[in-house]
DNA sequence: ATTGAAATAGGCCCCGT
DNA sequence: ACGGGGCCTATTTCAAT
């Protein structure tokens, strides 16, 4: 018996590799300069990448915006503790999350926090009133715990 | 005594909250159709847009790319709890963090974690070599606790 | 600061090989 | 996968308001 293959999916040629680290590093990247340095002809790049993108290998272009510029000078994370036995509460908490005001992102984990949530807020009340207002408030939630954030980096691998 | 003021930056002008929250989405969104959107010319866009990198508004445009699709199909949060009174090993270690294989993003953290690291690894044996090479071998490092991730969602405040 | 027009450049689709 | 041609669109600069 040989071994279980590890990707489904057809693995990724090298030279695609090379376009989504590009783009990774600057999504506004012209496709001609992209072919140029991976070497391939524009013509190729730019049917390569609207293969990834089709393909959802590219999930998509974002900028990074400073959250301080727009006067979230806050950011912290927050883990979530939920209920156990309340999995309708649990759906309902689960889709309110992207919504809820000054979310940058939401983890669902596997341990014993449920939620890890990311988020930028103006200030410390701001903080204090989503955390009431949205996470203790809610019927689902059993506890949190929240760290405010110093700093944070961007690794390598590719996000 | 008034109010301490909450904004020592210039406040941002609303078509530049508007640009910024369209860059948020699609960051390869031509000038001219983010122009259009937000009712001004392009040429004025374009100005405000080289405006806001300039300022820092804008960090900078990424790739959204699927870790599952680079082999990557395991994500973990990996909380990481330092020794203290060991500054310069600590020092050594942040430089470190971004660099380290696998490795999305890293959050320093106030409270009883020192650091939150996301990773994202092909199986959950990179998963403990991760751990057990970068980390616990380290000797800055006094505690991790591993959380798989199951799934994430991007909010609606700017990230 | 914002604009419109004009020139440069790049993107894109179809056709070849 | 590559190259070319034709066409369209986008970007960029600049003078003027």
């Amino acid at each position: 018996m040989g071994p279980v293959p590890k990707n489904p999916q057809p693995a990724l040629a090298p030279v695609d590799r090379a376009i989504l680290r590009l783009l990774a590093e600057d999504a506004r990247m012209p496709n001609n300069a992209i072919a140029e340095a991976v070497g391939i002809a524009p013509s190729t790049c730019l049917a390569r990448m609207r293969a990834l993108r089709e393909r959802g290998v590219i999930r998509g272009f974002h900028a990074d915006v400073d959250p301080a510029a727009l006067g979230l000078g806050i950011q912290a994370m927050i883990a979530v503790r939920l209920h156990a036995h309340t999995k309708e509460r649990i759906s309902s908490f689960t889709a309110e999350i992207p919504h809820l005001p000054g979310v940058v992102a939401a983890y669902h984990l596997a341990g014993a926090d449920d939620y890890l949530l990311h988020v930028a807020v103006p200030d410390t009340d701001a903080l204090r009133d989503f955390v009431l207002d949205h996470l203790t408030a809610h019927p689902a939630v059993a506890h949190t715990e929240t760290s405010l954030i110093f700093g944070h980096m961007r690794g390598e691998a590719v996000s």
